[in-house]
DNA sequence: ATAATATAAATCGTTGACGATTTTTGTATT
DNA sequence: AATACAAAAATCGTCAACGATTTATATTAT
C-alpha cells in the first residue's frame, strides 16, 4: 500500500525559509528569546501531535518520519527525537529501532488490558472523588453533562469522545490525585486509538445517562453504587469495539493541522 | 554544602582509555556487534542506575551530571540523555533545565499521592489475582512468604524492602495485566525512594504477617478480605514514615556499583 | 510477465562541537 | 572576617554531519 505523504515537497519551500530566521548577521536577533523558547517548542510539537491522535487527524499506523517532522516544525531532529521518545513512553507511538516511529495500534489484546486497567483505576477514583467532592465540583460536572447532552446528537463522533473523555478526568480532578489522574490520563489517550482502530458503535445518549447515574450516586454519597455504576459503564464501552479498520490518505501536514 | 563527588579526578584516567577503542582503524572491530549493542548498552545504563536507586546507593538529591556519566559508561551524550529522560518519565530522576539531573525527592504531599495510588491500585490487582490465580501462581506466593521468613530478622532494610517488592509484584503478575503491573512497579519505585528519604521504622514481621494473611484470603475465594486487608496493610506501611534525612558521602562510582 | 538481484534513496543511530546558562572560584571592598 | 562582585570553569541545550541500516527503485534473468 501507498502512505499519502507529499510533506518533503511542498514544505521545503515553505519551511526551510524561516529556519535561517535564527542566528542571522544581520538581525540582532535576541538571543535569549530564542533559548528560552525551547522547552515551549517542544512542548507545542507534543501538544500538536497528541491533539491530532485525540481528533483522530493521526490515526494508528501513520508513519512519524523524523526529517518530516523537523521540516514540519523547524527544529532539528534533537528535540523531535525527545517528543517522539516521550510520545513513546505514553504509548502513544512506537518507536521501532532503525525503522521509524509510527502512531501506535493497540492489538485486541492490549485493548483488553487497556479496560481492565480502567475499571481498575477508575472504580477506586470514583470512590475518592464520592467522598471527597464539594458542592462546586458538583456544579462542574452538572454543566459537564449538560454540554454533553447538548452534542449527543451530534454526528461528528470526535466531538462526543472529547466531551466524554473530559468528564472522566473531571472526576479524576476531584479526586485530587495527580498520579491517578496521569495513569487515567494515558490510558484514555490509548483509548482514542483504539476507538480510531476499531470503530465502536456506540451509543452516545446510553453512554450520557450513564454519566449521569454516576454524578448522582456521588453527590447521594452512595460509594458503593458510584463504584457499580462506573464499573458497568466501562464495561459498556468496552463491549462495543469491532474489528473494522480505516486507511487514511491525508498528508501529514494536514493530519497535524499545519498549513 | 558539599557534595562527596571526586569522580572527575579518578575515572578521567581509568575510564577514557577504553572509550578509544570504538573505532580503532588498527583493530578489524566488527561494526554489527558495536552496532546492535547499543541498546543493550542503553539498557545496562539504565538497569544500573534503577538498580542502585532500589539499594539505596543512589540516594534522593544526588547529582547525575551527564558527563560523569559519559566517562562512567564510556558512552556519548545522546544515550545518557536518553536514559535519564527516561528516568524522568518514571519519576526517579528529576531534570532541571539547564541544572543537571538529581535523584527524584518526593515531598511528604507526593508521599501521600503515592500511597493513595498505591491504594487503589493494588486492592483491584488483589482482587483480580483473587479471581485469576492458578495453584502454580499459590505456591510460588507461599514460597516467597518462606523466603521473606527467612529474611525477617536482617538488619539490612533493603534486602527486606527487596523481599517485599517482590512479594507484591508478584500478585500483580498474578493478576496477568502488565499495564497495572507497569504503573504498580513505578510507584513501589518510588516509595523506595521515600524510605530512603524518610527512613521508616517499619515491623517486618508485622508486614510479613500481613503478607501471609492476604494469600490466605487469595487461596480462600475471599475476594473482599483480600481486598480489605491489602488496603490495611498499605495504610499500615505509610503510617510509619518518619520525616529524618540523610546525606552521603560516597563517590558517584560507589553509589553505581562500579569499579 | 514475474521473480530475483543490485543499485539508489531515504531514514535512523551516534558522535563531536558550539553557544548559552549555571555554578564555582578568586578577588576586592567594607 | 564577611560580603559583594567579577572572572573562570563546568554543565546543559541545540545543531549539523557521518556511518549504518532499512526501504524503494531499476535492472536482469527465467
Amino acid at each position: 500500500m501507498k502512505q499519502g505523504f507529499a510533506m518533503s515537497d511542498d514544505n521545503a519551500s515553505a519551511a526551510s525559509a524561516p529556519r535561517r530566521a535564527r542566528k542571522a548577521e544581520a538581525a540582532p536577533d535576541l538571543g535569549v528569546a530564542a533559548a528560552a523558547s525551547g522547552v515551549d517548542v517542544e512542548q507545542h510539537i507534543y501538544e500538536t501531535v497528541f491533539d491530532s491522535v485525540l481528533n483522530q487527524r493521526l490515526t494508528p499506523g501513520t508513519k512519524l518520519p523524523e526529517p518530516a517532522l523537523c521540516e514540519l516544525f523547524g527544529v532539528s531532529r534533537a528535540v523531535i527525537r525527545k517528543v517522539l521518545q516521550r510520545l513513546e513512553h505514553e504509548r502513544i507511538v512506537e518507536l521501532r529501532p532503525n525503522k521509524g516511529a509510527v502512531i501506535a495500534a493497540p492489538t485486541p489484546e492490549e485493548t483488553r488490558q487497556i479496560f481492565e486497567a480502567r475499571r481498575a483505576l477508575e472504580v477506586s477514583i470514583v470512590e475518592i472523588a464520592a467522598r471527597r467532592h464539594t458542592p462546586q465540583d458538583l456544579a462542574d460536572l452538572r454543566r459537564l453533562l449538560a454540554h454533553e447532552h447538548e452534542i449527543t446528537h451530534n454526528p461528528y463522533q470526535p466531538a462526543w469522545a472529547a466531551c466524554a473523555r473530559e468528564f472522566h478526568l473531571r472526576i479524576a480532578a476531584v479526586a485530587g490525585n495527580p498520579i491517578l489522574t496521569a495513569y487515567l490520563t494515558e490510558l484514555m489517550t490509548r483509548c482514542s486509538l483504539i476507538v480510531a482502530l476499531y470503530q465502536p458503535s456506540g451509543n452516545a445518549a446510553c453512554e450520557h445517562a450513564e454519566h449521569g447515574r454516576i454524578v448522582d450516586y456521588m453527590e447521594k454519597g452512595d460509594v458503593a453504587s458510584a463504584r457499580a455504576e462506573m464499573g458497568r459503564h466501562l464495561r459498556a464501552l468496552e463491549d462495543n469495539i469491532s474489528l473494522d479498520r480505516g486507511a487514511s490518505t491525508q498528508t501529514l501536514a494536514q493530519m497535524l493541522n499545519l498549513g
